[in-house]
DNA sequence: GAACTATATTGACAATCTTCGATATATAGG
DNA sequence: CCTATATATCGAAGATTGTCAATATAGTTC
């Protein structure tokens, strides 16, 4: 019972149906998480020191920016809870690395669907 | 004049140096700006229907979520900013399209560096 | 021009995030 | 054991972000 004099754009004009799309959350979940870690200049650019380097402890990382060790701890955590570092403990220090095939496997999801 | 009695990470027991390193800022800011807009369940989802459907108006990317005309105007703001869609008017329509050149340069830029 | 539709912008608020100082934990050296 | 170092966690402050209601803008139809 729908009185419209005008032209409406999804009941006249609009082409494709999106409305009823769904998603492989788990994907989309991972894939935010990834991203969103990545969307910040200093983790961004701990990926790409740690990816020049093997590995690096987090003092060596703190050096990289002036940032206190706090935060860079907590930038460290996120790439972790994103599975892009691993953390390996010698004796006081804690060597991060780049995980790069967790890094890859989302870039080229993300790339085989456009 | 360092008077250590104990062993300290970045004068003795680190390997490389990094302090120094610099970075190409403005492929850093672009990436970040990118990143950051994929790093959003929502503009994500937005981006992945974009990339399914050739081009969209708005009402219809409305419809795919649970949110008001404002919000779904201020996200593909974000991801027009990002330089990951175009807009192109026709009437009072707006059809936003993936660039998926810029995607891809992105994606690819980044998984080179790793 | 009046009424209607589609989209963008603005202003406000709540939620989230970044950062820091203080503190906790754990290990190493003497 | 006591001190020093490396890292993590906690709690708080400020900045940023996501969302909405209200409004603005622009195009369409009669």
């Amino acid at each position: 019972m729908v009185e419209t004099l005008h032209r409406r754009c999804c009941d006249d004009a609009c082409l494709t149906t999106v409305a009823g799309t769904t998603f492989d959350e788990v994907t989309i979940a991972r894939a935010v998480s990834t991203l969103g870690a990545l969307g910040d200049e200093t983790r961004l650019k701990m990926v790409k020191l740690l990816a020049a380097h093997e590995a690096l402890c987090v003092c060596e990382l703190q050096q990289a920016f002036d940032l206190g060790q706090p935060t860079v701890s907590h930038h460290l955590k996120i790439l972790r809870e994103a599975g892009l570092v691993d953390v390996a403990r010698r004796g006081t220090w804690a060597y991060y690395a780049l995980r790069r095939d967790a890094l890859k496997r989302v870039l080229q999801d993300l790339a085989r669907t456009v």
